[in-house]
RNA sequence: GCGCCCGUAGCUCAGUUGGAUAGAGUGUUGGCCUCCGAAGCCAAAGGUCAGAGGUUCGAAUCCUCUCGGGCGCGCCA
């Protein structure tokens, strides 16, 4: 409907140009929104007032000019000139009508598009590093990072989602000596656990999984693990860095290579899988999980620190090799290669971003947690240096989930083991009002997540309205064979002008914005406008529940009114659907 | 100290990218089941859009400053 009026107002603005009665140089785009209120009937347009101010004249007269020009249309019923200039759209009742064939007609299909024309699209979510179950500030990432991706789907993208594995460095190193700690003491060592390591009670049982494999293969008597080691923590002098450190390279000489990677390999098999059939049940899929360490076997990183040397943004200071990001944007230039040769993080960061890049994508899009937000500016700056431009990243911050418990502030952390995982979550309040909670908000709102409110009242949670409205209009069709009729469609459809009742156009003009918000959705990167989108829908549903009877007394009706929910019905699915929420048939 | 995000009803949040009289949910109060599912509907009350300037036909939205909150500022990841 919207395009149709926006057709309109572009033939007439095009034939007051060919007249000379407004002048060529003028470009304005014209948007058409929803009226706030019905005496302005059902679409607005403000392109008079912009142009007007252009050209110099009245905006209400040439508000008028513009009206004489439109094209006459079956969807229009009035057009009014109001308030400052703004053009105002009344639609026939007919324009919404049609829209329940187009509904029916289209399906699953029904606000789909191909705007994005197939374009390809990296998207990059989650990306926990492997060293412990997924929390609840992950959940976020999750139902954020899949819905979008369904969104832009759903747009015409071809989209490619993805998880980047930190399976290499300096965490996977600390969370192998966890695991071998807590395996000496199962052999029964005395063990003084650092504090720097993974404290979770999950440790304990990769652990325990090391030793059925080994047995007491890979034992090293405490006194000789602990032999001459700077102090740790809380001791006089101390230092859980340097501890920890110095804790990594005694496992690594003491176990051997070999030994090593056992117990690093057990540790990561382990919480991988945890994590991705954690994901899998939460309904968020992946493409392809992307080994950090396979970035660096394949020679990337190197190539990319090889690309920044060619193009001269690299130099050395104080032994390290260090990146000019700060011609880029950067605040500050940023060391890539360490004093000890070991190269960093934000290295492998540039080669992973780099590879992408290399695989062919147009767009990528990376959600991160709102804390590496400082993290944004250099990871572009390496893209443009290497010649590539900054703005095909697009970097998408979810602000952390702040947990509350009996009203108190929950503190969270992997390392110390005090957190709530996602799993945990998913099990006392259900998938489905996970995902459709986590995304109500936008990304970057800090989110309060009331757990108690969460768990113990789950039935305010807006995912039942929006379900219960789907599982209503099921239980109308199963309601009328009871009654021994059937829905004919066919006769709705040649009925469809006996819908006329207000609850009626509201709906339908509500069934009519879907592939807008949609659209708006995927484009915007804000999923929470269609979960928005489907209270409302569900609102006028229920609202039209209670005013009308569906099962009415005469077949045309009855089919015409029957076409109306059936296509709420459609509508609902499908938006539900795109955001990983099922849609019940009772509840 | 510098940078990014945020501040809207008692609480949790929207606000169609600068539009007309700022909206939902929840909570409070009062109504609606002999009737397709009451996990629902209707109504009332509730606001200095943190504050002050500025930009213009027009500001919750854009700019500046102030106040308040979150996060970041490593040869960690």
């Amino acid at each position: 409907m919207k395009p149709h009026l926006a057709e309109l107002l572009g033939e007439a603005v095009a034939a007051l140009r060919a007249s000379g009665e407004l002048s060529d140089g003028l470009k304005v785009p014209i948007e058409l929104e929803h009226t706030r209120q019905k005496a302005h009937g059902d679409f607005a347009c403000n392109i008079a007032m912009p142009l007007a101010k252009a050209a110099g004249v009245q905006p209400r007269a040439l508000a008028e000019r513009i009206v004489a020009a439109l094209p006459a249309s079956e969807w229009v019923a009035k057009v009014e000139i109001a308030g400052p200039g703004f053009i105002n759209f009344f639609l026939t009742r007919g324009a919404y009508q049609a829209v329940i064939t187009q509904v029916l007609a289209q399906g699953a299909a029904y606000g789909r598009s191909d705007r994005g024309q197939g374009r390809a699209v990296q998207l990059e979510f989650v990306s926990a590093n492997p060293t412990g179950p997924l929390h609840v500030g992950h959940g976020r990432g999750a139902a954020y990072g899949a819905t979008l991706a369904n969104l832009l789907e759903a747009v015409g993208f071809q989209v490619h989602r993805e998880y980047y594995v930190n399976d290499a460095g300096r965490q996977m190193d600390i969370l192998a000596t966890s695991i071998w700690l807590r395996y000496l003491e199962l052999c029964g060592e005395t063990v003084a656990f650092p504090a720097n390591g993974y404290r979770g009670d999950y440790i304990w049982d990769i652990a325990a999984t090391l030793h059925r494999a080994n047995g007491d293969a890979l034992r090293h008597p405490a006194a000789e693990v602990f032999a001459d080691l700077p102090p740790d923590a809380h001791a006089p002098g101390g230092d859980k860095e340097a501890r920890i450190d110095a804790l990594i390279a005694r496992a690594k000489s003491l176990l051997g290579m070999t030994g090593y990677r056992q117990a690093l390999d057990t540790g990561l098999e382990a919480i991988l899988g945890d994590i991705r059939r954690d994901l899998e049940e939460f309904g968020v899929h992946y493409d392809e999980w992307f080994s950090e360490r396979s970035l660096i076997d394949d020679g990337a990183v190197e190539r990319a620190i090889g690309r920044l040397r060619a193009a001269e943004q690299l130099y050395e200071k104080g032994g390290a090799v260090w990146f000019r990001s700060s011609a880029f944007g950067d605040e500050k230039d940023r060391v890539v290669v360490r004093e000890n040769g070991q190269h960093t993080y934000f290295a492998s960061d540039i080669a992973y971003h780099m590879h992408k890049l290399e695989r062919g994508y147009e767009r990528l899009v990376d959600i991160w947690g709102a804390d590496h937000h400082g993290y944004v500016p250099r990871v572009k700056a390496a893209l443009g240096a290497m010649g590539h431009d900054p703005e095909q990243l697009d970097v998408l911050l979810v602000q952390f989930a702040v947990l509350y418990r009996g009203g108190k502030k929950l503190q969270m952390s992997t390392r110390s083991g005090e957190f709530v995982t996602l799993r945990e979550l998913r099990r006392e309040v259900g998938n489905d009002a996970a995902r459709f909670f986590y995304v109500l908000r936008k990304c970057e709102q800090h989110m309060d997540f009331d757990l108690d409110l969460a768990k113990s009242q789950s039935n305010d949670n807006p995912v039942y309205y929006v379900q219960y409205a789907h599982a209503r209009i099921c239980s109308v069709f199963r309601q009328l064979q009871e009654k021994g009729l059937r829905h004919d469609p066919e006769n709705g459809e040649r009925q469809l002008s006996l819908l006329v009742e207000s609850h009626e156009q509201e709906l339908m003009a509500t069934l009519a914005r879907y592939p807008e918000v949609v659209e708006a959705a995927a484009l915007n990167e804000d999923p929470h406008q269609l979960a928005h989108y489907l209270r409302e829908l569900a609102n006028d549903f229920h609202t039209y529940y209670n005013a009308h009877t569906f099962i009415a007394d005469t077949a045309e009706q009855r089919d015409a009114r029957l076409n109306l929910i059936t296509a709420v019905r459609q509508v609902i699915a499908s938006g539900l659907g795109l955001m990983g929420v099922s849609a019940p048939e009772s509840m």
